[in-house]
DNA sequence: TTTAAAAATGAAAGCGCTTTCATTTTAGAG
DNA sequence: CTCTAAAATGAAAGCGCTTTCATTTTTAAA
């Protein structure tokens, strides 16, 4: 009794390759090389198969093909955070670019913390990533012993040439850095501000800080202690009140540079809202040509960060270096001066 | 001769749990169990493989485990973008609080794009993600069949209830704009300006316009067609144009609602340039509550949009579905209004 | 002690695919 | 046509883990 009872349910199940080879009678080897090396097939019997596959919906299973194959079609990327739309974008770009080459991102904040920073690429790396994507070249000493044990190709951005021997894609920030100091110097100005957010460990902004004072060194001028605001996040709320910090110790400041837009906009909404005209009163610069720097009113001058492509390039280079290509071991992209209305020449002796 | 080439280094390559096994002087089974299930363990030989464990330094190999367990502990998300502050918070939140329950996330943007929408959700459905967050209830009619096909727990976000069956977290788009609206009601506000970005499919846009246009209604007040400017996406130079266009149409508004505080502070941005006083001579509001809404001046009145809480409570909820828990159909999040300095009684008769 | 029940362990069968390797088929040359 | 090299195919062995099922060991009741 009970004969009809069968141990699965072969129809509701998920078809998998061997139902294909079945249907288009051929091995489950041939089906596999008509679907991953359709050159290694007869034309006639690729078509079967491929008749087969969509007659029964079939999709392969990642996973199976991922332990079996060794590549699971993943990148992972670790980024400081997605509050900064500097990163946002530069993640948003990099998916983009990784989908149309069929790969797919998992991604991770390591909110500008080393520890975490680490066992987020740990994570990524166990769970079989076929490439990695940092960014800056700051890491937790075990973090590249522990990258080469797993023998995973990887990238680092937003800087362009790395401490380790990473591949980097980026800008010099501190070339940068340096010329738009530069660029103020020839408005005249002489007493400088600066608001960087250096406090958490941060190559990029930390490179900026130190073009920034490069070009005032060389060109004779030092920027005092109570002149240079140090802060952790890159926010809005810390650029105004780095601002009026500066301003309160060093009120002959005619110039303030930030590592970031986003401390350049808190820097100029306070300057505006304390009365200060910006750029007849003071200067202020940004960082990275974020959206709201151009927006802003009176537009920042920046320098242009160009994530997007920084983020297309890294999918590229990446997905280059997995199918066994090298790759350039520095991409330095332009970092255009972007100079707008928030700077001036400096008011005539005062 | 030759006698001591090996087939194989055993010693470089990456330890399996067999090597694990063999050092502990257990089955494979057992080697498996101590590390999956413990307590069908002697707490003694447990102990044992522990200490394996470690002196190999094995890391299970996660495609392996997958394939044999069905479960890939990653988790798959889609948002329109990252370029929009709202999603960038929330996916943030989300990666951490998956991160602490053991899941990876996969992201993919679909800028807005249904059809883009439903590749990536194809795309994160075959690479075997465990579950899927989506963003609205504004889908290919395709994608819930899919979805239910591939019987993946998924939740969708940003909206408090769904169109389709899936659990929502979110806020009421509607209900918070009607809100809003009748807010500026009170302030006396008679004549309306609206920036929405619905021109693309969007569902919490659109479900904010409606609520505006609902209190209006409600109180006998329409809105001029040529006083809705209706954009694709939610940038502040939209902001910037839609305030133009309405004013240019429109010079008797009092009071210009956006959907999105991007698009707000765009307007305001543009208000003051041309010499518009706000709140004095135009009130302005805003959508989400991001940071820069904070710390734009005139701060901006605006309805908090809890982006973090969504992506935290997203992870959770999403986790408790796949370990087989029922969960909530309906997670409506408070929306409070946030009442700053972008909005004032209307001018007595002008 | 003896014995039945419970707990711990091991052997082995997959999970769904890719990829050797051996075999068959086809094509091209003589 | 025959013979050989090349092309296409199939059988079967994994990839590294989990899990069932059978077996052994331990525990506790009698």
């Amino acid at each position: 009794m009970n004969e009809s009872a069968k141990p699965k349910r072969p129809s509701l199940l998920r078809p998998k390759l061997t139902d294909v080879a079945k249907l288009a009678n051929v091995s489950l080897a041939t089906a596999s090389r008509a679907l991953g090396q359709p050159n290694l097939v007869r034309p006639e019997v690729r078509e079967r198969v491929r008749q087969a596959v969509d007659t029964l919906g079939y999709a392969p299973d990642r996973m199976a093909k991922a332990l079996s194959s060794g590549k699971s079609h993943t990148i992972g990327a670790v980024v400081p955070t997605l509050g900064n739309a500097i990163f946002a974008d530069g993640v948003e770009a990099l998916q983009e670019r990784l989908d149309q080459l069929g790969y797919i991102l998992l991604l991770s904040n390591s909110q500008y913390d080393q520890q975490k920073e680490y066992r987020q690429i740990r994570a990524l790396l166990e769970h079989g990533v076929d490439g990695l994507i940092l960014v800056g070249d700051n890491f937790l000493p075990e973090v590249m012993p522990f990258i080469q044990k797993h023998n995973v190709p990887t990238l680092t951005t937003y800087i362009c040439a790395a401490k380790n021997d990473l591949p980097a894609i980026g800008i010099d920030n501190h070339q940068a850095a340096y010329r738009l100091t530069q660029y103020l110097l020839e408005l005249g100005h002489r007493n400088f501000g600066v608001i960087a957010n250096t406090v958490l460990p941060n190559d990029r902004s930390q490179a900026r800080l130190e073009g920034v004072k490069a070009a005032l060194e060389e060109a004779g001028i030092s920027l005092p202690r109570k002149s240079l605001i140090e802060v952790e996040r890159p926010s809005v709320v810390n650029g105004r009140r780095g601002f009026s910090s500066i301003l309160a110790a060093s009120p002959e400041v005619t110039a303030v540079m930030s590592t970031t837009d986003a401390l350049a906009v808190g820097a100029m909404t306070e300057a505006l809202r304390t009365g200060f005209r910006v750029p007849e009163d003071i200067s202020i610069v940004g960082f990275d040509n974020v959206e709201i720097a151009a927006e802003f009113d009176p537009p920042l001058t920046t320098v242009h960060n160009p994530a997007a492509e920084i983020g297309r390039l890294a999918a590229d280079h990446l997905v280059n270096a997995i199918q066994g290509n090298t790759i350039p071991m520095t991409t330095k992209l332009p970092a255009p001066l972007i100079v707008r209305d928030s700077t001036r020449h400096v008011k005539s002796a005062k």
